[in-house]
DNA sequence: GTGGTCTAGACCACG
DNA sequence: GTGGTCTAGACCACT
């Protein structure tokens, strides 16, 4: 379900975390929806079980997934509840990486036409082909 | 010269880093200018010697300064040439951010409009005004 | 795997990139080979680990190694790709030398002779012998 | 007479050395001639007399030049003694920027043609024609 | 004064 | 266990 890359930097925790966001903005995973067990993703991405239960514990936290002791853990979100979480933080990073752009000088018309072509793209999931 | 949020994640050495190409990006440095002393902008800063030497080594290690011991480190390149170097990171930056937008539901529109916005601040350049 | 000269005026952490850059030019370490951890190395070596991470970390930001915190440093390129890089500043180097052979007045023909003697030494391994 | 680099990170006051025996082994100073003054070297240069000074004191213990007080400072040795003294070390060095060659994959044939091309320029004097 | 190197020791995040 | 960051303080070479 979900890719890791194992030569980033970003904790892998992390990429666990954004790795089922990304799935459930694509629509690939809905509200209610069972996630995997800490065991069964451990063993499919072949990473260390404390590793799995640190990204499942924070989801928890954040308010993302609930688990229910004994049966699993679930989706907490809708697609546009976590939309709507997510949009202030992506506003910020999308501000900062245009002022860079601007920095860097790269004109007005060159970053519209840049906005314009990630616009263009079909929402291309890659991981939700093979397994699901 | 530089600012430093001593809150950020952003190791202290790489704030200063991007400082320091900031201010070239903004005219306030230019090539062949002379950089504050180690010892000067560790006591301006109240940070560890040690921190400031290190920034200033990957700095020129990056060949965007050059230090002569004995004398202090200097400016390497020009603004157009920094600008050139940083264009790629920064683009893959931009797309990523703006991958991300469309990614929680912002529309095209929406994004132009934040963009143009970017765009329409005159370029602010806080140390150019008191031009030492 | 890698010996220091405490007398050489060359710093310790520039010659444990060069000898770990040596190893891989010379086949006994290859491309994702793991790199001795920064305090063992420290330890073998009896210097302090300060001085090996600003190593590692310098071999890092030159892409020769990569390293993931928590898990380890590692070779990031293969010996083919290693050779390509060094060469030109090797080049450089011996058309230096060359010209000081040349004025102080040793003939093309010893020069040659001393080149091909160069070239006729198998080349010697120290590592690869014991390989671990 | 003698050109710095003053963006080189090899020392001035050894450039000012290094410069005075390549007049020498160059034929453009001869056994005996005279040094300007420090004074005098160190208006022409734009550098700080105690450099220059360092550079003579240096070159004179190491028996290159002798100083005779109120008098100047004059070659000590011919071309012929200089290349006898030089020889070892060029040597070496050209070893080892032989060994490099051969470490970054270039071939026997290689490093010869680029020999030749050394030993087929003629001994350029870049420093002696405008000024003596 | 300048930058450069090294040691010592502490604390953090990741797995 | 791993690497990463920072502080503190010492010593060196160069100008």
């Amino acid at each position: 379900m979900i890719h890791i890359d194992h030569r980033s930097r970003v904790p892998i925790y992390e990429q666990i975390q954004t790795g089922f966001e990304a799935l459930v903005l694509a629509g690939a995973l809905k509200q209610e929806d069972q996630l995997p067990s800490v065991r069964s993703l451990a063993k499919d991405l072949a990473i260390n079980p404390n590793t799995i239960a640190k990204a499942y514990q924070l989801m928890e936290v954040s308010g993302f997934i609930y688990s229910l002791p004994g049966r699993g853990s679930f989706i907490a979100l809708d697609r546009a509840a976590l939309q709507a979480r997510r949009r202030p933080e992506a506003l910020v990073r999308f501000q900062e990486a245009g002022f860079q752009l601007k920095e860097v000088g790269v004109t007005k018309e060159e970053a519209s036409r840049e906005l314009a072509r990630i616009y263009a793209q079909t929402s291309e999931r890659r991981a939700a082909d093979d397994s699901d």
